[in-house]
RNA sequence: GGCGACGUGGCCGAGUGGUUAGGCAGAGGUCUGCAAAACCUUGUACAGCGGUUCAAAUCCGCUCGUCGCCUCCA
């Protein structure tokens, strides 16, 4: 069975047909670096990261572009409003590219700890004002833009698909939206492909029209997908908030330039606090950086790839430990399993086989990571069934150990290539192994008393004692 | 107002005409000196109302409710 994708522009499932076979190129919108990512982002971006990894897992090779917005988009409306990138330029009082490449370098450093790979390429908005101005004279000389007061507009009547989308009709765009006073637009809804700069604006580029001006944002996105990845490629994504207008705006354009651009569309759902969207604008964000103080960056990436793309997410504190929960279960199957295993053995994949067809079977369903999350928690009972048991196939082992790596690591990005043992320093390991050896002695005099005080207060410190047959270990506690 | 998504047991979350999803939390048990982990047992839910059907959470209609987009947003 192929590998079905929702698209959005369709609205159904399809088959996966990439224009070259055996390849997968996808583009998404990345962020806007005028602030540090939030929670939001994450759910973007883990979301992607899993499609481009089971992408890869199923054997395409895998061409990923996600571009950096570093022109702000304007906070306001039309010409009142302020560039976002401007007012925080201003407010650090930094040079607003300073500005970009910070947050630029803060977001792939979160992107990181989220196990997030990173795309081949990042191209930058100001990097490719050529190319963009070149795409709006073009379309200026079909008549499909029209330039104003030194601004350049798309006209939307011009383009009969306008709205296909997002299933909008121009004639009732404007119904319980705002109505617009002044405007160098014919149309409400045309946009802008270039804006005039006024003078003291600080990113302004040479153009033909009035000497200088900036973009508008849904350009970029167009030329930077298809120079990169040629006039059609295979995926398009972004989050759900982008389908209208950008999406919308970004397809018009491609249409007028004659490029079939994408053939799949990929929207991701949002991420709600309390019900409510989690976004900038609003505030009730909560940036990455402060959530991994209290949360490993592993679990909020379980928390993300547990639910499905298209399904809004709730976030919570609660949630989050709930995730941990299950997320532990996991990983203390697969680190028994690791403990367990002879390293001389390897795995042959005789066992467990329906397990994987069933896991691939989920993800082939528009990527549905629930259902393949299911198949692993199945799979890591069966595990450690099979652990309980006095001698183990060891054969077993290896394939359980290979499917846990494999699906869990390489495709969902949750079971690192090692448990625990990397964040422990030598000296503390050293010193743990001196406490398990006094508390093995306590115990085997019955001194009961001594032995669980040493438990108890490494439990306070975050180290967990676990008695078994086999004698005593530990781990450390999760952050939370 | 337009467009779209959605409403499943305490929470999260699959399912889609008749047969166990899965996880977390809870309860009881096995193991253990006691814990922890693991294992076993335990929940008869599908917003409401009507209809189709031998049979509906699953199909159809209506109602109610929640959320998103229509302004920058992942």
């Amino acid at each position: 069975m192929p590998l079905q994708i929702y698209n959005s522009y369709s609205g159904k499932k399809e088959p996966f047909m990439s224009v070259q076979e055996g390849q997968a190129s996808m583009y998404v919108c990345g962020p806007t670096v005028y602030s540090d990512s939030h929670l939001g982002h994450a759910k973007a971006y883990v979301s992607f990261d899993v499609i481009l990894r089971y992408l890869r897992y199923r054997g395409y090779k895998t061409f990923y572009v996600q571009n950096i917005t570093d022109v702000g988009h304007l906070l306001g409306e039309d010409n009142d409003g302020e560039d976002r990138m401007l007012k925080q330029a201003r407010e650090l009082d930094q040079e607003p590219m300073v500005v970009a490449e910070n947050f630029t370098r803060r977001h792939f450093e979160v992107m990181d700890c989220l196990g997030v790979i990173r795309p081949d390429i990042s191209p930058r908005a100001t990097g490719h004002i050529p190319e963009q101005l070149e795409a709006i004279e073009i379309l200026l000389k079909k008549g499909l833009a029209y330039e104003s007061n030194g601004s350049v507009y798309f006209e939307i009547s011009k383009d009969p698909k306008y709205g296909e989308l997002s299933n909008r009709i121009i004639e009732e765009m404007q119904g319980g939206a705002r109505v617009k006073v002044r405007s160098e637009k014919r149309h409400p809804g045309d946009f802008a492909l270039w804006k005039k700069a006024e003078k003291g604006h600080l990113m302004r580029w040479r153009d033909p029209f009035s000497g200088w001006g900036y973009p508008g944002w849904h350009t970029e996105c167009v030329v930077m997908s298809t120079r990169y990845l040629g006039k059609e490629f295979d995926i398009h994504g972004g989050g759900m908030d982008l389908k209208f207008p950008h999406h919308e705006c970004e397809i018009a354009q491609a249409r007028g330039l004659e490029k079939p651009f994408a053939r799949n569309w990929i929207h991701t759902n949002i991420l709600t606090v309390g019900g409510q969207k989690m976004s900038k604008s609003t505030g009730n964000f909560i940036t990455l950086f402060d959530l991994f103080k209290k949360f490993d960056p592993l679990i909020i990436r379980y928390f993300i790839a547990a639910s499905h793309y298209r399904s809004v997410v709730d976030f919570s504190e609660r949630a989050l430990g709930d995730a941990n929960n299950s997320l532990n279960r996991l990983k203390q199957t697969v680190k028994k399993l690791r403990d367990n295993k002879q390293s001389k053995i390897k795995s042959k994949g005789k066992y467990f086989v329906e397990y994987k067809k069933r896991f691939c079977h989920a993800m082939d369903d528009d990527f549905s990571t629930p259902k393949a999350f299911a198949v692993l928690f199945e799979l890591s009972h069966e595990v450690n069934n099979l652990l309980s048991k006095r001698d183990p196939d060891q054969e077993a082992i290896a394939d359980a150990e290979c499917l846990f790596s494999s699906l869990g690591g390489d495709v969902l990005g949750i079971i690192p290539e090692s448990i625990e043992k990397e964040q422990v320093d030598l000296n503390l390991k050293g010193v743990l192994d001196i406490f398990v050896e006094l508390r093995t002695n306590l115990r085997n005099r019955k001194d009961y008393e001594n032995a669980d005080l040493i438990r108890d207060r490494l439990d306070d410190i975050g180290i967990v004692f676990k008695d078994s047959h086999e004698g005593t270990g530990w781990e450390k506690k999760n952050k939370n």
